[in-house]
DNA sequence: CAAAAATACGACTAATTCGTCATATTCGCT
DNA sequence: AGCGAATATGACGAATTAGTCGTATTTTTG
């Protein structure tokens, strides 16, 4: 069997000294600058390697591949929209559905905060978004929505729950993406976050009492 | 700064005699083939034109750049789902709702039945996406809707009227891609239509009864 | 301090890409 | 048939790209 290069996104190497973990800093930082600025088409590693004022050889040390730059960003990109889930949808002193409504509006306004990158990453998604850490990474957010959903949902069944759980999730993810496509004032943003959560509570509490 | 590629997309010259045009509807028979079966990322003019059984000089005779192939692609799926929406939408012998639920399904059967091609028109997005003819479509979509959402919402400003109209459209433009991101069995589908016809009827009923 | 290990470099290769152009073929028409 | 217009061809140029590798530099270690 000859073996192809593997399709590999996890990391070549370990920085063990100082200078090369600020190397990889450097790189990330670049590699989100290069995004934003010019694009998913424009973005290739000689371009974040000037950025960041390193070489190419240095980025691949630490980076098996352009997809792995990537696969990375959107990880801290996740790991960020999921503490933000947990902590608004975990904290029991709030009503429910009290809860879900600031988490509509949390969620919008950090896609907003952040939809350059997004979009970017959005566009880049053939590149990575078939590593299966990705596909973890989503199951593992629409797990933490899940369990909140039970809370809301008491009496559903499993498949209604599911169901629920997944249209709202799909609903929610194309947000970004629509709103890099055409942009909205700030005023037009929390009015669409407003109209969001009344479209889920009206759908959740139409469930609930049936 | 690189001057970029002229985003010129109209056509470049009519065909005029029976072979031309037919071998403008070879290549986009064969361009179709190619996202579907190789995905945007492998989607060039050279392997368009090898599966139209064409040269690839013959192909930028009608076409000016590869951008225009995709921005004709998406035309014609633009039109198809347009017409859909006009002759479910304008039957008014049918009560509004359930001509929102018809729509729901009907949408997203379309969508899931072309899953493939418009998967990788979506991934080949930034090549034609901001051509001022794409935006118009949209555009044109938006108003065929807002025109049927005044029958449904007789009463509604016509701010919140703009801001339902918004709500619905972006989250129907993001089903397909869903879809052939994480498949689904055909069950599961008329389920998830069903759950959104729902949730938009819940919302709208409960926005109507102000 | 000297050897070893880690890190950084950037010119280079091999591959792929878009789009052109000079030339060849076919068509429509008298 | 014969002539001009339309159409078809595909080798080619220019540009871009991902990723490598031999060498140079810096840091750690003994």
């Amino acid at each position: 069997m000859t073996d192809r290069p593997r399709a590999q996104i996890s990391s070549r190497k370990q920085p063990k000294q100082a200078r090369s973990a600020d190397l990889v800093a450097a790189i990330l930082d670049a590699a989100v600058q290069v995004l934003e600025k010019e694009g998913a088409q424009r973005f290739t590693t000689a371009r974040v390697a000037e950025k960041a004022g390193v070489s190419v050889g240095s980025l691949y040390q630490y980076f098996p591949n352009k997809a792995a730059i990537l696969f990375r960003l959107q990880g801290d990109e996740w790991r960020q929209t999921s503490d933000l889930m947990r902590n608004i949808l975990e904290n029991v002193a709030q009503p429910p559905f009290e809860r879900l409504r600031i988490l509509v509006h949390a969620f919008i306004r950090s896609e907003c905060a952040e939809a350059a990158i997004r979009m970017a990453l959005h566009d880049a998604a053939p590149l990575y978004r078939d590593a299966p850490e990705s596909r973890e990474a989503r199951a593992s957010g629409a797990r933490t929505f899940a369990i909140f959903m039970r809370e809301i949902l008491p009496g559903a069944s499993p498949e209604v729950l599911a169901l629920a759980v997944d249209l709202i999730a799909t609903t929610f993810s194309s947000v970004g993406k629509q709103f890099s496509e055409s942009p909205r004032t700030p005023d037009e943003i929390e009015a669409y976050a407003e109209a969001m959560a009344d479209m889920f509570c009206a759908y959740l509490k139409d469930l609930g009492s049936r």
